[in-house]
Formats: structure tokens, sequence, C-alpha cells
DNA sequence: GCCCATAGTGTCGAAAAGGATACCGTCATG
DNA sequence: CATGACGGTATCCTTTTCGACACTATGGGC
């Protein structure tokens, strides 16, 4: 936990592009993003809401990745202390700014699908 | 070489979000991509153009990355059979057609700097 | 008394990603 | 003769990431 990811921003003006990509790097935080930008009616999502929406990653995963994705101040983390718990994950003022970016990530995937196979060739 | 990567494309909608990251994600893929877009004026970069512009990326990584963004039909690679031997990476059409995710990206790297630090706590 | 849901945590181990370093062959230059 | 540029390979090793699995506490329903 409290990983150290970015380290070296000292790059080249290509930086930016990866200093991005190092944030929302992490094989479910795109996903993750993704269902608390889009799915979520009023922005707002519980841990086994995120679980049912992603079925194949692990709680372990979730928690971990969620944890980052707060590190990285892109959610809000709020607990009720209630008796059945009830946490609530929701994005940021700085979670909502990468809408832009998950969008055109999802473009691309919709259009591109998965691989390069025949169609356009070069 | 000839990692699999993206194998189970079988997930609900952000899916689509995560497949991009996939293909694009790899320490260095997005600063390369950036750099093939970007800086080339004819849209070709040679290999040691590519290192001048990245100096911390070893060879092997780069040529690494660039086999798998070759492997993905992102760019072309032409060998030119000449005496000091010249090897120039260019886009193809569907790694053009990564512009805006690229743009996405940077626009974001620039405009938010690299820590959610304390301006815009949430 | 037992199981379920909630939201996690802890430990373990395999696999992948990434870095360091050394080496290849050819030709031109000094 | 040695060195450098070119575009890589091969080998080794360390770090990071990910997944499986078990475990926790509480209270309600059957």
């Amino acid at each position: 936990m409290a990983r150290i990811r970015h380290r070296s921003l000292d790059c080249s003006p290509g930086c930016a592009v990866e200093a991005t990509l190092q944030l929302i790097d992490g094989k479910w935080k795109g996903v993750i993003l993704y269902h608390l930008l889009a799915e979520a009616p009023d922005g707002a999502l519980r841990f086994n809401g995120l679980r049912r929406r992603m079925p194949n990653v692990t709680q372990r995963m979730l928690t971990n990745q969620l944890r980052e994705l707060e590190a990285d101040g892109f959610v809000h983390r709020t607990v009720y202390a209630e008796v059945p718990p009830r946490v609530e994950y929701r994005l940021t003022a700085r979670g909502r700014s990468l809408e832009p970016v998950i969008r055109a990530l999802k473009a691309w995937g919709d259009a591109h699908a998965a691989l390069p196979t025949e169609t356009e060739a070069a």
C-alpha cells in the first residue's frame, strides 16, 4: 500500500502523457473510473455495488485500486458508521476532470475493437 | 516477447476503457506514441532518434515497446537494407487513430500537473 | 445455532514488467 | 588499429503486480 508510482516526472514533453497514464494505470482503475463517471445516477457507488459491476475483480484488488485512486485524489470515500457497514465512493472534482480522458479511451476502444487483424493494415 | 496482454475482453461496458488502456500501457508506449504523433515532421523517426528523445529508456526497453506497438498494429517498421542500418518507425492509420486519446492524456497531464497536494481538495 | 450481507484485511506465491549490462556485425573515420 | 554510429540481442536479476484464499466483526433472518 502507498506505493510510490510516478516518481520520475523528469522527462521531455511527452512526460505529461506518461504521467497521466501512470495515474490511471492499474488493471482496474479505468473501469472503476468509468463506472463512477457513467453508471452511477447520483455519482455514488458502494463497495459491493462496484463489485457487482466488475465480477472478476477480487475484493482485495478492488480495495487496493480504490485506495490508490483515493490516494491520488480521484475518489472520495465516505464511511457511514452504521451497523451493516456502508461506504460510498464518489469522484472528486479532480476525478471528474478525467472525464474527457475516459471518454477518449472508451471511444477508441469501442471504435477500434480488439485486434488489428486485417482491416486497416497500414 | 509476444506477450499475451489483453486476453479477457469479456467485461461489462467499461471494458472498452480497459482494453484501450491495456494496449497503450507499458511505461514508455505513451511517450513513444506522443513523439511519433507530435514531434516528427514527416511522421517518421529512427531508432536512435527516439532514443535521443527519451534518454532514460534502455535500448532493450525501447526495442521491446516498439515491438509491442508494432504487434498491436500501431506503428510500422521499415528497414532499409543499407550499410549503416536504417530503420524508420512511423504510425499506421490505427496508430494515428489514437491521437485524440494521446491528446486527452497530454492535456490532462499538463493541466493537473503531478500531485493532488492541496489545490482542489474535493 | 447457522448463514448471510457488509466492507474490508493479511498472507502467500506466481508471473510479468522493467532495468543493467554485455555483446553482435558492418562500415567510415581518425 | 581502435573507435564510434547504427539497430539491435541475449542474459540475468530485481521489483511490481496480480490473483487465490482465508479471515475479521456485527447484526438480522430463518
